[in-house]
This record gives structure tokens, C-alpha cells and sequence, in this order.
DNA sequence: CGGCATCCCGAGGGATACTG
DNA sequence: CAGTATCCCTCGGGATGCCG
């Protein structure tokens, strides 16, 4: 019983795998796990370094990646206050995952447009030779 | 400068990658194509399998992951028309990715849910030991 | 069976203003 | 700097009905 046999399954949608799936099935929550992946950052560089994300966007961004426990949250008390953002070594074994995706996309963007252009152009079955 | 050097980058909120990672980046996405990956199905078939998902939602992912030259399309005309879908040989190098993300989530499910329970119960600084 | 068309609602997220 | 608080509006997606 100890071990996970009938376990989770992400399929069944009243599982609650379902929802952290949902979460990380996001834009902006891929992008800042990626960005941290590699060293921790503050909330307003993090905020520059992913474009076009906005102020309210990226704190509700952090607040779940931080409740998921992928995230870690620590406030200096300088003078104007500081807040770094790090990745939990949960975090870290997940980016590798995350990086890989958004990598594959840059890597194989020339293949998807070619193939957006032939769906776009009504060539909906396959290639002529 | 057929070489990509200062190629493509998802961190660019103009760059086309970023369209393409914001589909992938999408709960109903990312299951069809874990599915998907095991063996081709047929429309309805698609459907059973994922729970919660709706004709609709299934219709619209399935273009999106057409579209984007993921999934291939083939219908067959018999008398009530049967309709497969199955990955593409792109398709097939993208699931690998995908199906991890999936499959650590299901994994890891029991230290998130506990990240959960201590980020609710207000305590969002390190553990002690 | 495998869709498309329509209506409709609630959540997501942009813009803006304010605070410790 | 790092947020919180509102307003507001789009649009994703559920429900339903019809079609080839």
C-alpha cells in the first residue's frame, strides 16, 4: 500500500495531479522556472528578463510556484527591501524538464512555421513527395 | 547567418517561439499529446481518455496541435467517417519532453502536496531541520 | 462518428494607482 | 524595491443544438 500502484494518474481530471499540471501548463510559470534555473534573481530583474510579463502576473506566478514548493522566497531587510527568488531542489529536478521544452521550441521553430504555412495554405493531408 | 546564433528566443515576448511555447504551455495540449504518443486514436476514443475535456476543447487543441505540424489528421471514409490522429515524426521528438513533465508531476505529487500544506499553514521560510 | 455554430459566464490578466 | 488593491475587459471554455 506503501508503494504507488493505482497511484496518481494526470488523466483523471479529479486527480490532483490535474491541478499542478494546470499550473505548470503555463506560459509565464515555464518561463520564470527557466529563467531561475540557472541563478536566483530578484523580483524586478526576473520581472525584465521575461518579456512582457507583467508586475501582478509575475507575483501571482511566484506565489504558486513558491505554494508547489518550486520555488523559495527570501526577503533581505536592506534598506529599500530586497526579495530573491531561487529555485527548491524539488524546483531544480523539475527545470530540467521545463528548459528542455522551451529549448525544443527554439530548436525546432523552422520546422513548426513550415508547417504552419502548409495547414494555412489548405495542405491539411500529407506532402507530395 | 544561415547558422542560428542570435536565433530564436522564447524569453522575447515578439519572438514567434513564444506563440508556439504559450500552445504547448496548455493542460488540454500537453495531454492529447502524452496520449498520443502511445498510439493513434480516433476522435471520440481521445476523448474517453482525458478526462473532463469537452468536444470542443478536444476540436480546437487538436487544430492547434495540427496546425502546428504535431499531430497528423487522417480520415477514413467509412460509413459512419472514422477520423485518427496520430503524431507526427515532430510530434514523436516533442512527447519525450512532454510525457516526463507529466509523469514527474505524478511522481513528486506527495512533496508538493506537503510544500502545500506548509506554504498554507503560513509557513513560508525554511523548515527546521 | 466527428465535428461546427451559438450562447454565455467566470476567471485570467492588463492598466493604473497606492504603500511599507 | 517589491509588492497590494481595483477596475475592467477579453476570451477560454462549458453547455447545448444541429449536420454530413
Amino acid at each position: 500500500m506503501n508503494e504507488e500502484q493505482l497511484s496518481y494518474d494526470v488523466y483523471d481530471d479529479r486527480c490532483p495531479t490535474r491541478d499542478v499540471l494546470a499550473r505548470l501548463a503555463d506560459k509565464w510559470a515555464l518561463l520564470v522556472l527557466g529563467r531561475l534555473e540557472r541563478e536566483p534573481l530578484r523580483f524586478n530583474h526576473l520581472k525584465r528578463e521575461i518579456g512582457g510579463i507583467t508586475q501582478k502576473v509575475l507575483t501571482q506566478t511566484l506565489r504558486r510556484l513558491e505554494r508547489d514548493g518550486f520555488v523559495s522566497r527570501e526577503v533581505y531587510a536592506t534598506v529599500p527591501v530586497t526579495v530573491e527568488y531561487s529555485l527548491t531542489p524539488l524546483g531544480k529536478t523539475l527545470t530540467k524538464t521545463v528548459t528542455i521544452l522551451a529549448r525544443w521550441v527554439e530548436d525546432n521553430m523552422d520546422s513548426i512555421l513550415q508547417a504552419q504555412t502548409n495547414f494555412d495554405n489548405g495542405c491539411r493531408t500529407v506532402m507530395p513527395g
